[in-house]
DNA sequence: GTGACTCAAAAATCCACAACAGGCA
DNA sequence: CTTGCCTGTTGTGGATTTTTGAGTC
């Protein structure tokens, strides 16, 4: 892929289309998303400005350049001269916002080229806009659904970092360049809630404020259902509430980082080759569990949280699927975005400490069950028993719930 | 450092049957 | 289009079995 719109092969690119693995100029972006209701559910985000290749995912703000995670690893990576260059998460929309919303939506991350500078900005201005306008105040800078033109428009919400990419937690940007849309469980998340830092309370809230359920295209049972990997690395995403492991990317441990790091440097020997950057959260636990179970399982009867990534259904498999890098992860090998240097290799100490944690970190995992249907739940309860199993009624017992007696 | 072994914990399995979903007349 | 019937699938919990992981030698 290069500066060329991969749709019209004539514009300059500025926008990644992960469903459709795609770059385009904001024309072609606007004309492809706005066909039908699914398109415009494509989750998109700017193209990175250096390999022209990947989903920005921050910007820098020293540099005036959006970034991949891979690009921002490289440039700012904790031992280069631009570890400390501020930068800010670049948002994801979908929808088909007008020329006026996009440049709201990345207006605190970037300035966009005033309408004369491309051709492609141009027409970006030119574009129609028929939609209600926006009370921009009300949702720029905060993660929401925002009733834009053609449908909703998502983004998230903007944060500043400072530092080297390894303070970036993976599985939270992850989410950002994955699109994720995430259900909720209806159970309060745990008491590892990720704190706003600037406002002291829990991200969770606004985060249960803002998102949007009915967006949802998918919904496991559980978060192991889905894949083995994917889900089996989530346990961060759904012990920290789930959403706060995805999004709350202010609250960024370093040794969550060096964790997935450790994580993914301990796995890729065999079978990981290639995550993409975009998916390194679930591609890190599920490296690890890979490791010690080659066998990635379904899991039928665990848990219950509500969890969908929306790059999971049928509408977003190939670019999110992709982005989520699980196949990647066992077909391929080193991840891309590890370039052999220095500062990828992470001190063992630190290392063995991010094992450490991750280790105590599954110990604790937790399933919790729900019932869904409880007519079920209430005549199994009833029900009368062999050694555990459902015996024919009025077969012999050795267990009677109601009586809570055993007949032998 | 490595393999064999033990033990505990976790996960999978099994059962019957009402509820449910979908197709068809 | 609605209704009723039929057929196949799903989900439910406790005990048991199997698998996994950690620790020790």
């Amino acid at each position: 892929m290069g500066y060329a719109c991969d749709f019209c092969g004539e514009q300059r690119s500025m926008v990644y289309c992960r469903s459709d693995a795609a770059c385009l100029c904001l024309s072609c972006d606007r004309n492809v998303h706005s066909a039908n209701a699914l398109s415009k559910r494509h989750s998109r985000t700017l193209l990175c400005e250096r390999c022209n290749s990947q989903p920005a995912t921050v910007r820098c703000a020293e540099e005036k350049i959006s970034l991949c995670h891979n690009c921002d690893w490289i440039g700012h990576g904790a031992s280069t001269s631009g570890s400390s260059h501020k930068r800010q998460t670049v948002n994801c929309y979908s929808g088909c916002p007008s020329a006026a919303e996009l440049s709201s939506i990345w207006s605190s991350v970037l300035e966009l080229p005033s309408a004369d500078d491309t051709t492609c900005e141009k027409e970006m201005g030119l574009m129609s806009i028929t939609e209600n306008s926006l009370k921009k105040t009300s949702w720029v800078g905060s993660e929401s659904d925002m009733p834009l033109g053609g449908g909703m428009v998502k983004i998230q919400k903007t944060n500043f970092l400072v530092g080297s990419s390894s303070s970036l937690p993976e599985h939270k940007s992850t989410s950002q360049s994955l699109g994720l849309q995430i259900t909720l469980p209806m159970n309060p998340p745990s008491s590892k809630v990720c704190y706003h830092p600037a406002k002291g309370s829990p991200l969770l809230d606004n985060l249960y404020e803002d998102f949007n359920i009915d967006e949802v295209d998918l919904t496991l049972e559980n978060y192991e259902e889905l894949f083995g990997i994917i889900l089996n690395s989530s346990e961060d995403f759904l012990e920290n509430g789930g959403i706060n492991s995805l999004f709350a990317t202010k609250e960024t441990s370093a040794a969550d980082s060096n964790c997935q790091g450790a994580v993914l440097a301990e796995g890729s020997s065999a079978q990981i080759v290639n995550p993409q950057p975009a998916c390194s959260a679930a591609s890190a636990d599920s490296m690890m569990s890979s490791k010690t179970d080659p066998i990635l399982r379904f899991t039928p009867r665990q848990a219950h949280s509500n969890l969908s990534f929306s790059g999971l259904t049928g509408e977003n498999n190939t670019g999110d699927y992709q982005d989520c890098g699980a196949s990647s992860i066992i077909l391929m090998g080193e991840p891309p975005w590890c370039t052999p240097g220095p500062e990828n290799s992470l001190p063992s100490a630190s290392r063995s400490d991010a094992v450490m944690r991750y280790k105590e970190k599954k110990k604790t995992r937790k399933f919790e069950k729900t019932v869904r249907y409880a007519s079920r739940k209430a005549r199994a309860d009833i029900r009368k028993r062999v050694k555990g199993r459902f015996v024919k009624a009025g077969d012999a017992y050795d267990y009677d719930p109601l009586s809570q007696t055993w007949s032998y």
